[in-house]
DNA sequence: CGCTGAGTTGAAACATGTCAACCGGTGTGG
DNA sequence: CCACACCGGTTGACATGTTTCAACTCAGCG
């Protein structure tokens, strides 16, 4: 099995530096929000926090490569993943100027990240107003995403939940990625930052990719996602075969 | 009680027009993302869709007095509440202009909207580039709450769920209309809306609410709630009491 | 005067969480 | 080079929070 193959590699426990994604990836500068901007670029490692909870720098995030985890956290340690960030995202918007993060951004792969001062921004959009355009465009996707995630944590069962999600990923990446058209991909994502994402636990988590994985539907193990039966997938899901189709067509902001 | 004067009035089961709370608002014009723009302005009775699921018009609403619930529905029907909106909030603004809308935008209570065509706004922003600066602070700040609710469903327990709901309403309203600073207003929501919201059942919600109320917490009885131990309030709603009080500083944004 | 919509309550069913043990692989320190 | 700890994953038994179903209230309305 190819899972295999890549944890023997790369050490199975270490966070994947997805490079193998990159090499296929469009150039970093497609992505970019100011078009020529290049002196903010930064590259984040695995794991770390691009910015962190309560974070009030004058900056927000291009994100032009790799993986990014937007989190909250509850005082007692409890976590939810709010959003996967993809290449294009813009991140650390705040709505008002002073307030500080409530979210959180985690690097899943090695990442790089195009750092924006405010100021720069405010300078660059005066000269090119569509820079503002295409930043309420980004933010309005992102508010599509979470309109979709809530409904699926508030009214999906664990089952719709994680297909839900898996068919999401695997959507987006393909919109990424055009190139990829197999079924296959490799999902940075650990079976407990799922059960952050959809609000279970991972070991209920685990119970449901079991489950799917016997049904001949999904395989995802050690960060190599599968899909099997695509069709059964979204109907599992519960997604409108149209609109699920409709997900591939979508722009591939963050 | 005002409460009973209301419901005595106009019937206790049809849907409140809370024209009493438009008494003490800011004037509507205070709301508006292009100052002067009063063409598209339209009323939508209580219960009646702004805009609802699947609409593709090209214009975006701009809510200048009233409540409105942003919801999306599966196709069972089952039902999510995902946003609530207050005057100054923009919805219905897709991130592609093809893409049809996801969700829909229900008047809660009787309401007033400026209808913006796509051409109107484009046309305007092109004039007064802070408009679409306003309008990605808007988006940013829907995106905000968003990912409050995600966290609130995703990881809290039914009890958190709705008391953070309605610690995060009761703040909102009171940062609109800044006057009311006793601890009741009309809060034009029934039960089952609330478990739409937090993705609970009515019957469920309704324990909750007792529970609240035995224990001298929060009142909620058609549409009027009453906060009776703020402090404990926020307890259970399990949020940083410094982020509570930061919640009655911020910008009324939706 | 019966109907409807919102709310209330109880009993039982069920989905998911909790706790705990265990596996296999990888990296680390002795 | 081995032993060990650690991390991610897997599985079972049991606990519990929430849903489901159902019956019943109350007020207003036709």
């Amino acid at each position: 099995m190819q899972a295999d193959e890549v944890t023997k590699r790369r050490g199975r426990h270490k966070q994947d530096n997805a490079s193998e994604a990159r090499t296929v990836a469009l150039p970093v500068d497609a992505h970019r929000l100011i078009p020529n901007y290049r002196n903010g670029d930064r590259r984040v490692e695995a794991g770390r926090d691009l910015f962190s909870i309560g974070f009030d720098g004058k900056a927000i995030f291009n994100l032009l490569d790799g993986w990014v985890a937007i989190y909250t956290l509850l005082e007692d340690g409890r976590r939810q993943i709010v959003q996967f960030a993809l290449p294009g995202a813009v991140l650390g918007v705040r709505s008002s100027r002073s307030a500080p993060a409530t979210v959180g951004a985690q690097a899943l792969t090695d990442v790089v990240v195009s750092v924006i001062p405010t100021p720069v921004l405010t300078s660059h959009s005066r000269a090119d107003p569509d820079i503002t355009v295409r930043l309420a465009r980004s933010l309005a996707h992102d508010c599509n995403l979470a309109f979709d995630h809530l409904t699926s944590i508030g009214r999906r069962s664990a089952r719709e939940r994680v297909a839900h999600l898996l068919l999401e990923l695997f959507t987006r990446y393909r919109a990424q990625w055009p190139g990829h058209r197999s079924e296959e991909m490799v999902l940075p994502l650990t079976q407990e930052q799922i059960g952050d994402a959809t609000g279970l636990t991972f070991v209920h988590v685990n119970r449901v990719l079991s489950a799917l994985r016997k049904e001949g539907i999904v395989q995802f193990h050690y960060r190599r996602l599968r899909i099997i039966d695509p069709d059964r997938l979204i109907e599992v899901a519960g997604v409108d075969p149209e609109i699920a189709m409709a997900w591939l067509e979508r722009q591939p902001w963050g």
